[in-house]
DNA sequence: GCAAAAGTGTTCCGTGTACACCCATGC
DNA sequence: GCATGGGTGTACACGGAACACTTTTGC
């Protein structure tokens, strides 16, 4: 057997979408290497298990990183260029935080949802979590910010073709106008306010309760929930 | 550092797309664990290089198998559930093939596109190689097919966000019949052919020449051919 | 009464879909 | 002349896009 096959650690790194009903934002940790000199923010991610599969690995970071046990959640793309973590900044942390033999970093990236008035109850080892808006992501450590970037097209997508997981970024009772400026948040544009309405209106799943928001300085506008039971029922007719 | 942490080898694997003219194929490999008692059909792959990135070793199991340097392809998904490659049969092949302290094994998958009329030359270490029909799969090692069932979605989705990559499954002069036939093949319905030559007009990059094909027992149907310059263009206009 | 956001309808256009017959060619 | 596949047109339904004013409520 040739001896040049990578004999490697794995990681996962999570890229974690909220909404703060005005933009898209993702959850950034500090790094922590114990000195704490650096301060820079990064994706929540860790090296993967031995008997642990992906997929669960990323469960595990959320719910390190939440104390929330199951995100919806989405695997987007592996990273493992050579050279993602040869950087000399990324080489000193990786031999602080982990150990001094890594050499190199494959890691698989997934896209995660989380509403952002959620309780956060950081079980984990991050000294410290916050939001940040997907407009001002500062300059991070490894490839996390051509990641952010790839990440943000794909979010569309799933959106595209899983219309439901929106919801996952609404409190249980939204606005329409919550609704509305979630979408045009991720599509990046206008969207006419009264068509967009009328689209609602066309979606079973979206139903509208006898219920209002209350504690506004203006008209109140009523509340809608989303209906899994109908959602389901329209996909399994296609 | 936890001693729990995976380090492993990290694989590639490829299914490659062709059309029949009536089906959509895969293109499979026979193992060969130098004895030649397993015959049993998998997918192309290989470990992947220490200096390697994920995309280039796909890229080299596709020359290896193929003789082609540059195939289309799209990294798709990793695998990596910590008992896909646990069944005996797996574990004594990796044992001959590689080396026997495999315990565990991640790959990636990548979709790859080949027009199934080119001459394959292959210069790697497959004994054989042969292009089977979607609807006859045989059973295979590992979760090869479990991965073959996800990649027919995959391939529909990304024909949907990137229409173009469906020329490399044709000849450069197509008839409007094939076209037809493979986006039945990938879509797996029924597509009128009235509103599909309506359809085929309405796209710039899909150019008629002056051309008819030959040695056919009726009426020879007209030649098209792809313009990536048109398509590149509208595409810009997004 | 005014500021702030909620809510509401019509028209037009483009695209998708259903549907059936004649045409060219080789044998 | 017949078998085989090539090529063509119309009508309807639907969804997306453009576009502006009235209503409700709190202050």
């Amino acid at each position: 057997m040739s001896p040049n096959f990578i004999h490697t650690y794995v990681s996962i790194d999570c890229v974690v979408f909220g909404f703060d009903e005005k933009q898209l934002t993702i959850l950034l940790v500090q790094r922590n290497a114990g000195t704490g000199e650096s301060k820079a923010l990064k994706l929540p991610g860790s090296l993967i298990y031995n008997e642990e599969d992906v997929d669960d690995a990323a469960q595990r970071v959320l719910f390190e990183l939440t104390g929330i046990k199951k995100l919806p959640l989405k695997q987007f793309k592996c990273f493992a260029s050579p050279d993602r973590a040869s950087k000399q900044e990324d080489r000193l942390w990786l031999d602080k935080a982990y150990k001094p033999d890594i050499n190199r970093l494959i890691t698989v990236v997934y896209i995660a949802l989380c509403k952002i008035d959620r309780k956060l109850t950081n079980i984990s080892r991050y000294k410290h979590s916050e939001w940040r808006s997907v407009n001002s992501i500062p300059h991070m450590p490894f490839d996390h910010n051509l990641i952010v970037g790839e990440s943000l097209g794909e979010i569309r997508r799933w959106v595209e073709y899983e219309p439901a997981i929106i919801s996952e970024l609404l409190p249980q009772k939204f606005t329409i106008s919550q609704l509305h400026k979630l979408y045009e948040a991720i599509y990046n544009r206008f969207i006419d306010i009264r068509n967009f309405h009328k689209k609602v209106a066309t979606m079973p799943y979206i139903v509208a309760l006898d219920e209002k928001e209350k504690g506004v300085p203006h008209r109140a506008a009523r509340l809608y929930k989303f209906n899994k039971k109908e959602y389901n029922k329209l996909k399994s007719n296609l």
